[in-house]
DNA sequence: TAATTACGGTGTATAAAATACACCTATGAG
DNA sequence: CTCATAGGTGTATTTTATACACCGTAATTA
């Protein structure tokens, strides 16, 4: 939560989900927080909107002024509404949700915040107020995305793997993808390029290849079916 | 809007996109403002938010109050927040959007309207506010979601004939679509029960089905890919 | 009232896409 | 040195999508 109350607009927050990819596994940035109510609890970075602040621009603000992230790609949820969900008073928050690779930002700890760590989805801490719910919420949306949207841009180094591209799906989908079939999809979209170079900090050699951006963004605005 | 500003929060409101199905057209439900800002003008349905409220139950409320339509089943688009779309003080307001039969519902003049009334959404006014955008995103999300979800229950009669099922994919998506590729489709999937009976109110004799109520909420919760 | 038009209803052949499936090779680990 | 692990590759089969034409009946109109 930002740590002045004027200027902003009390009824209203927003609070970040952002995904990140490492270790094969798909991972969540939480803060500690350092101010109440729930100090001292990791949380999901959020705060409140300003009186003339967009939505999209309190996120970007909010980001970085708990985790020093900043300008990212985020995109809105859902509004969370419990009457209770903010032990104080009445806050409606935004959900707002990004895709980051983790190793393209450094992350700094910020107003408000004690430490800011990356967890894996698979052991997160228990989270205060309404937390679990816009996290599932965000992992749900993700989880659809996936399907109609390509993936992967976002979360993964510039240079990357074919192996590592299929983890990533599978991790997201929560499945094991046919290697071949993956790869047959994937080569058929014209989404990425290869880089002519080999991955030698894996442990076997591996091809790398880039996202091809054009391509992909035209993908992402239109859509496309991603049946696996 | 509502017309009492106690009890309400009031940066946070509520705007209703209602689309219907009716001769052949897709329509939307606009009422005439009895009350500043933009009295006499048409516009979406919507007020504000009560400080104890859900916004799904504002969004009913509001609807009901300004159109008589009650308990309806609103979704959510996304918030609209430019600074200055509301000319007294800043408003954010949250786009919901629903679908309905016109035949099923009777709408009545309510608090804060002078008229309510159907248009086809290839004749609206000019809209107040922003709600020409929240209109426009709106039917985005429903030309979206067309290809993802069944729509039909919602907009046509209860007993309904493929040609009219057909009309209304077409008008929605905004194309013509091949009759037995459609009518292949959408047998395949399990939606639909043949009634046995025939439709005579309409020009000609045609077979009257029913959804499957209970397949169509599967398909609508898991989603399915309709490319048509 | 006969002719014409409009609409509901039906099936098949072809093309495209999804799926299932197995082995080789190079390297790192023990 | 041997074994386990991971990267890389192609084909046959099934399923799904698409393109396409005619008949019968009822309403309209000449």
């Amino acid at each position: 939560m930002s740590h002045i109350l004027k200027d902003v607009i009390r009824n209203l927050s927003v609070d970040c989900v952002i995904f990140g990819f490492e270790n094969h596994s798909l991972e969540v940035l939480l803060i500690k927080r350092a101010r109440k109510p729930s100090i001292g609890r990791w949380a999901l970075p959020g705060g409140f909107i300003k009186k003339e602040e967009l939505v999209d621009d309190a996120a970007n603000r909010i980001l970085q002024e708990t985790t020093g992230i900043k300008n990212i790609y985020m995109e809105e949820v859902a509004i969370f509404d419990k009457v209770d969900r903010y032990p104080k008073w009445r806050v409606f928050t935004l959900g707002y949700f990004a895709l980051i690779s983790p190793e393209k930002y450094l992350i700094t700890t910020g107003i408000d915040t004690k430490e800011v760590k990356w967890f894996k989805i698979s052991d997160l801490p228990k989270l205060p107020f309404d937390h679990q719910d816009i996290f599932n919420t965000s992992l749900e949306k993700l989880r659809t995305r996936v399907r109609y949207r390509p993936i992967g841009f976002e979360l993964l180094p510039k240079k990357f793997t074919l192996p590592q591209l299929q983890k990533l799906y599978e991790v997201v989908l929560g499945k094991k993808l046919d290697k071949r079939n993956f790869r047959k999809k994937i080569s058929g979209m014209n989404l990425i390029i290869n880089t002519n170079e080999i991955d030698i900090k894996n442990k076997r050699k591996a091809t790398l290849y880039m996202f091809d951006k054009k391509n992909y963004n035209k993908l992402k605005r239109e859509g496309f079916i991603f049946e696996l």
